[in-house]
DNA sequence: CAATTAAACAACTTAATGTCAATTAAATAA
DNA sequence: TTATTTAATTGACATTAAGTTGTTTAATTG
């Protein structure tokens, strides 16, 4: 059996990991300095024994990038199912801004914790790669109704990240909807 | 005398200092890992001893700031000289396209550096205050030209800095006037 | 209930930080 | 050129955090 299934896990497990995940998350939206990060900080936080955290993860990063994981897996999950059972494919072209919405709502969401995992190099490129797919699917469309772009996908891509960047560190002041069309407008 | 006037530094100071940039410039570039950076490392490549970095900075992040500083320093002066004794102001009207242009080519002279800075979420936010004017001044050059926006200048602004992010990451693919072309073409 | 497994805790090793005093070497001004 | 100033080197030391280990306590599961 792959242990990709949903194996019982002991709920021992569950809750701590869960402890000290909304501890390091806590602490960084309250220090907002990463650098004097310390587990014995996270583990005070999470009111675990220090010990405990090497239990569960190598390094403050090794939890970090745990927490990548599943926040991807759900962004993905989001992306796929609410989509693909709409009338996106069936009716045609309503598709790219709904798809475009459900991302940006995923965003809206979870804003304090993307906030401070787009800071991640890692975690940025990945969130890039997923953009890049929706823009290519979204030209692909526009080419079948012949009106293709001049600029290249990355580009569009890369400015719509940045504008979601933008939008979470300023506290998400526009709803995802009214954002999604200033997206669609300026990739005209 | 202000110790803002150009006094005479010791050119000990100035090597040192300069050893210090570059050798942690070129960690960055090779480790990646910016979290396992120790004062022990800059100051091996560097060829100087540890004690001496405590000398000249109070720890790793004050290195950080003052190299932010500095490169700031210079965008800000390439910035103003040569889009003001350019045809810019007299003319009227080639201004924009002139400024964004004079602001990339920094860029793209400093890409390694600004590539590694860029993850500083101060510099982040001081790259984008000065896109945002640069933006802003350039909506005002539409208004009296009678073609107003739809787009927020922040949008503009944050955009135009994700695409210049994913520019630098990919190692500056395009030459900067053919990038300037395309965020134009794109704000429209 | 019995076996298993996680968490707590204390003790310890290693590594990095930050500071200091004494000395050497380089820059500058008289 | 010499004297003076100031930077850099060096080794040492105290402090703090990182990791690891062994043992005890407590929760979970069959």
């Amino acid at each position: 059996m792959s242990n990709n299934e949903k194996m019982k896990v002991d709920p021992r497990i569950k809750r701590t990991k869960r402890m000290f995940k909304d501890a390091i998350i806590s602490l960084i939206q309250e220090n907002y300095d990463k650098s004097k990060l310390t587990v014995q900080n996270i583990a005070d936080r999470a009111e675990l024994n220090r010990a405990t955290f090497y239990l569960h993860y190598q390094d403050i990063d090794d939890l970090m990038e745990q927490m990548i994981d599943e926040v991807l897996d759900e962004l993905n999950k989001t992306m796929k199912s609410p989509s693909e059972d709409n009338q996106s494919i069936k009716k045609g072209y309503p598709a790219p801004r709904t798809r475009l919405i459900s991302f940006l709502e995923h965003f809206y969401r979870n804003a304090g914790l993307y906030n401070v995992m787009l800071e991640n190099k890692d975690f940025h490129k990945r969130v890039f790669g997923i953009l890049l797919e929706i823009v290519t699917f979204w030209a692909e469309d526009r080419k079948e109704r012949g009106r293709s772009f001049q600029v290249p996908n990355e580009i569009i891509a890369s400015s719509t990240l940045g504008i979601i960047l933008w939008w979470l560190q300023e506290g998400t002041p526009y709803s995802p909807s009214y954002l999604a069309n200033q997206i669609i407008l300026m990739s005209n």
